[in-house]
DNA sequence: TGTACATCAGTGAACGCGCGTTCACTGATGTAC
DNA sequence: TGTACATCAGTGAACGCGCGTTCACTGATGTAC
């Protein structure tokens, strides 16, 4: 049955979401539409009167993440120390649903479409900004950007590095969170 | 009907190679045992002659992927430097299938069972062992270990990531894998 | 304001397809005598 | 050395299952008169 426009919305914003968080869990190949609609309270039948494909849902549930980090940037983080902090966090690192999408994607988003390229690239290039900003003060112009690219691509590569060995040896996982941290603090 | 041992043994091989390539290019997910045993010349009721499962025959494939970067350290790699170039180059990032299983399985790892995170292990291991060695005459032990897990988590990150944007924008896919080379360089 | 009706978000069955795994069978290999 | 037979890698059909997507249908919403 036809329901109103505003309950749509909310409907449209509630496979968002449940994709967004179990993309992240699963990965994109390994989560199917009918698990992302139930767990939005709809049939799979309804996630195609929102969007043409699963892979345009992709592409939408990286740019809610992206958005969402978007704010945490912008109104909860204090510092560049803070945000750095937040992200190693071995917390952080042990929340695959909630966490960061750029760690948990990183290496599907290669064998994905060009929009679900675009998004990703967005949100990386909002958390260069961010640290490139900070940067700013410190070192010209051209080699902030250098180091903002490099600490954001070593702890996105040391999340999911960290997140790929501990079920093989915590110790070590919890050393390269350590270890990548301290080396992005040098690095800013 | 069965064929000599030295036959069977070069099928196992066959199969390890062909689910290498084949993981790295698609990811596990993305590759099925029948196209896997197909580009080994078999039927995939061979493959369970050889593994017991598919996760099974992903450790293998990632186990081999480390053993051919062990050679390739150990025969073709004259320096850090030498490395580096190689690890961080175009060709590199854009060869899913013959580049390394590190880069292409980053974030799909946290996923599989336990020997896969085994072998994964082992492989960064293996590469920060090398770093370490190649650090420890400039840096005190803590912090070559230190700078050598985040070079390679950088390393790693950078590739993926480059890999990522590679579709959306390919100037700034470019940019991140020279700024990510020029840290590490810097770091080591 | 009240009524008639077009809209369209959501339902759930159905589509064809490929998945990982099992298994009865084949027949050359390799071994025991 | 020759023969009889157990072994087992490989084949290919079949298993149940879940996949992404389509579609006829429903019925409350929202609009036009």
């Amino acid at each position: 049955m036809k329901i109103s426009k505003e309950k749509a919305a909310e409907n449209r914003q509630a496979l968002i979401q449940a994709a967004s968080r179990l993309f992240k869990e699963k990965g994109i190949d390994g989560v199917g539409v009918a698990e992302i609609s139930k767990a939005a309270g709809l049939t799979h039948g309804a996630l195609y009167a929102h969007f043409s494909s699963k892979d345009e849902l992709a592409a939408e549930a990286l740019g809610y993440s992206a958005a969402n980090a978007r704010e945490r940037l912008a109104n909860q983080v204090r510092s560049l120390e803070d945000m750095m902090d937040f992200y190693m966090a071995p917390a952080q690192r042990d929340n695959l649903s909630g966490g960061c999408a750029l760690a948990a994607a990183a290496s599907e988003i290669a064998r994905q479409d060009e929009p679900v390229s675009v998004r990703f690239m967005e949100g990386y290039a909002q958390m260069v900004r961010y640290v490139e900003r900070e940067l700013a003060a410190k070192f010209p112009t051209d080699e902030a950007r250098q180091r903002a690219i490099s600490i954001v691509a070593a702890m996105i590569g040391g999340i999911a590095v960290s997140r790929s060995v501990i079920k093989a040896d915590q110790a070590f996982a919890d050393e390269i969170l350590a270890a990548v941290r301290k080396t992005v603090g040098e690095l800013a």
